[in-house]
DNA sequence: TTTGGCCTCTTTCCATCGTCAAGATTGGCG
DNA sequence: CGCCAATCTTGACGATGGAAAGAGGCCAAA
């Protein structure tokens, strides 16, 4: 019952925990202030068990990443799904979505769209950038029933690199330094109305 | 004359050496396979050597870090002034520019544009982003001479956003994965067609 | 209930890293 | 010609990721 230091062996559920403090840590630090050991501090555990449950430093920054994309998803679908009107109306909302974590999570986000990660998570089943595409494909396939293939894969390409290029400058600080949050947003959504605008507009 | 380790104290020219050699190691093992001492041995120089030339591996990183944005200036002005056509082959010629650098550089250009960058080089007048943004403006203020200055601004954000976020997600194999580089380009080309008629279209 | 096995965590060790301090070497200026 | 400052080396320190070996606790089978 002291309540020093009673749990000795057995933390309960360290895996729960060094992700949590791992995450932490990411946004705290960034990836190059990234550390192992510091993770197994903030869990109160000893440096070497982390190892128990993450074969590696890159496996855990692998479920990290893994996580972000589940998240990542949710936020976008959650965001369109808000919106019952048209189409171009949704694909402007999945960028809403896409941003909004990107904001919410800047380091995070820019590992799981590093060249680092890429050479880590080469396992499972691809959920991650794969479904963010599919997501904007279903809907340019709907603005674009009559286009040819072609035609909309490179409108999905457009959509993708239009809202990510504009949030991944942002969080980078290139565009908007000094801007409010308020005017930033504004500006995050001229962009994606122009997208959508342009891709809407590829139909002739 | 023995070829075989002549050159003992006094390298010569140890500032280029490292940071050629640091740049080729960048491009090998990516960011975070990036080691001070690696640099010094390929060359041939004992661990401590860099520390008489740069304060730090961060002011090393840092000096890359700069002549990229040189050298991205450069190949964009320089493909930008091979076309004198009109205002909106110009623009897609910046981005041909800009998307050349970033695949014959990925490591180096991801470094530009990361966090951990921008946490390191605060010194300098700001040769860096700030000048890509600027050969952009300057073609679309041509393109748009009677547009509000909200627009412009939005427009540039735009063609950046379009042009970054395209090359980005190729670098990090999110698009085309498997595509061949003609495919790609072709692509490439696409989003920048796209990116330019949206701009000129803001015209009205 | 007891016991044995297994999972969890700790301790200890190693190679490597960035950085610092001190000493060795050299080129060039007086 | 001799000395000085710049350049490079050697050695050391603390921190890191990872491997190996041992200690501690849980649970199921007997």
């Amino acid at each position: 019952m002291s309540p020093n230091k009673p749990r000795a062996y057995h933390h309960g559920d360290l895996r729960e925990a060094l992700v949590a403090s791992g995450r932490k840590l990411l946004e705290e630090k960034g990836i190059r202030g990234f550390t192992l050991r510091e993770c197994a501090r903030r869990a109160e555990v000893s440096h070497a068990a982390p190892a128990h449950h993450f074969a590696s430093m890159d496996d855990l920054l692998a479920e990290l990443v893994r996580r972000g994309f589940a998240e990542l998803t949710a936020a976008m679908t959650a965001e369109a799904d808000r919106i019952e009107g048209e189409a171009a109306a949704r694909l402007v909302g999945l960028g809403v979505g896409y941003m909004a974590f990107a904001a919410a999570n800047p380091a995070l986000f820019q590992l799981m769209f590093s060249r680092e990660a890429n050479r880590i998570e080469l396992e499972e089943g691809e959920a991650g950038a794969g479904g963010i595409r599919r997501l904007q494909a279903a809907i340019v396939e709907e603005l674009l029933a009559d286009a040819s293939g072609e035609v909309r894969q490179r409108m999905v390409d457009f959509a993708w690199a239009s809202m990510h290029g504009f949030i991944t400058l942002v969080l980078e600080g290139e565009i908007g330094g000094r801007d409010s949050s308020r005017a930033l947003k504004s500006r995050g959504l001229a962009v994606l109305a122009a997208m959508a605008e342009t891709v809407v507009r590829a139909a002739r």
